[in-house]
DNA sequence: TCTTGAACCTCTAGTCACTGGAGATCGTAT
DNA sequence: ATACGATCTCCAGTGACTAGAGGTTCAAGA
């Protein structure tokens, strides 16, 4: 049994996420002392270190909610699991998608001036200003 | 002189984003009628669709409202604005590195089951519970 | 001129996933 | 017994919007 800021520690949240994710259900409620504050076991820490890896690739909340209630069932179909997981690859894949194209208008807008002349004449602003100057859509 | 209305169908960039952005002070308040609408002209409406294309290349509320501050005076050295752009850049860069990193964890673990099994056995539920499986950090 | 109804107004609150602070209480070591 | 770090709850703030309630104004048709 260990406090909340061993908990912490050992998984590398923060100990107001660590409530929030209580109060948003993803965490069971732990054990109290007498005092009221919260003490974990090993079942406590696994859940955490789910949940932290599982935001770390990029999971909503909503999403990881999802695959601890799949979880909590060993004998249910694992397909929702996969689903998931994909459309985290996809929302992924469409985030560095948009990205790269975002790369390279600010590469030619970034080329067109050194930043050595007046804001009149600045191709930075001069590209801010209008987007017919950009090579494609982004 | 045009309504807000217009000016949001002219920009796509909508009502209450508008009121908003105005609020921020990144756009000036308008003349209003009598009955208290706002009324825009041209010179709104090219400071709201550079405004557009700025978020659209993703720079925050902040640098717009410096790169803005800047295109007020013709006079000055444009170096700031060069400044911000390649920051800009740079996170666009350092965002497309993090979700490349996810990209490749995601597509092992969503190759590690075809979703026909039982969650018991489920490798996407797995890696999600074990980073040591991960192939790299991400 | 009157009437309708779309468009507009302000204000408040909600989104997501946290993060920080105030003020009070608890746990533990000396 | 005392000190002091850790924890408690509750509230507010972040960024960049977005949505709704409840009320007012504008402009076009009769
Ligand atoms: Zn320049
Ligand atoms: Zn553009
Ligand atoms: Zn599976
Ligand atoms: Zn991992």
């Amino acid at each position: 049994m260990f406090s909340i800021g061993e908990l912490s520690r050992r998984t590398n949240v923060k100990i107001p996420t660590i409530r929030y994710y209580e109060e948003s259900g993803l965490l069971d409620a732990p054990e109290r002392t007498e005092g009221n504050q919260r003490r974990y076991d090993a079942a406590g820490l696994e859940r955490l270190s789910f949940i932290k890896h599982a935001r770390d690739l990029g999971f909503s909340i909503e999403a990881i909610a999802a695959l601890i209630e799949l979880q909590g069932h060993p004998d249910r179909s694992c397909a929702e699991a996969t689903d998931i997981a994909s459309a985290q690859l996809s929302d992924v894949r469409a985030k560095i998608k948009r990205l790269r194209a975002l790369e390279k208008e600010l590469v030619r807008i970034s080329k067109g001036c050194d930043g050595n002349g007046m804001t009149e004449d600045c191709y930075v602003l001069a590209s801010l200003a209008d987007h017919r100057l950009c090579e494609r859509e982004h």
